[in-house]
DNA sequence: CCGTATCCCTAATGATACTG
DNA sequence: CAGTATCATTAGGGATACGG
């Protein structure tokens, strides 16, 4: 069940390693976003799989959820500081992504 | 069943974003192993998902896979050009995973 | 608007045994 | 030594409908 092992590689990669995860960071380096926003920036995405990863991702304290007492609901996501230490990372995977993108 | 969307970073993550594969590149950084000594540096592996995944990285063009026609048999993997600009993604994702380990 | 709850399907992973 | 085959299990993901 546990995914981690002896190097700590593996530690990140069980942060950020998913599907969805690294998207919704990355969205979230250009500043907070309402969720409905942050998810619009992701079409592909469903509604569960948003829910879920961002609740994960709140739980491993890379980013922070802000609920407003107003109706209707408006709830707001931004990076954590430790989510904000991940930017040279994402940006780097970005960056190799598009000079490899042709195969 | 395609995992790619529009973001060059999930291009990426689709090479180098499952439990084992960021591990066995990690590992051939250091130079060219022999499969059971590659093998061996992951206690956890098991046998059918190091085949598949050393299979995959060269599917992908990262690592190449060298028989040499002797018996009993040799079989050395080492990473590619392609596999080897990863270094500093690899090496940025295990100090990270070091410096966050604390949780 | 934002999120939860179900149900269902597929892909990913693992254990074990076996072959050239 | 290196790899394949098979079977079984689990995790990831998606569709849909509903609720504060």
């Amino acid at each position: 069940m546990n995914k981690v092992n002896s190097c700590p590689l593996n530690f990140t990669m069980n942060l950020i390693g998913t599907k969805w995860k690294p998207l919704i960071l990355f969205h979230l380096l250009e500043g907070s976003l309402r969720s409905g926003k942050l998810q619009k920036k992701i079409p592909e995405i469903s509604n569960k799989m948003f829910t879920q990863t961002v609740r994960d991702l709140e739980k491993d304290g890379l980013i922070s959820r802000k609920v407003f007492p107003v109706v209707p609901p408006k709830v707001k996501y931004s990076l954590t500081n430790k989510g904000k230490s991940l930017e040279d990372i994402l940006r780097s995977l970005d960056k190799w992504g598009s000079e490899n993108y042709l195969d």
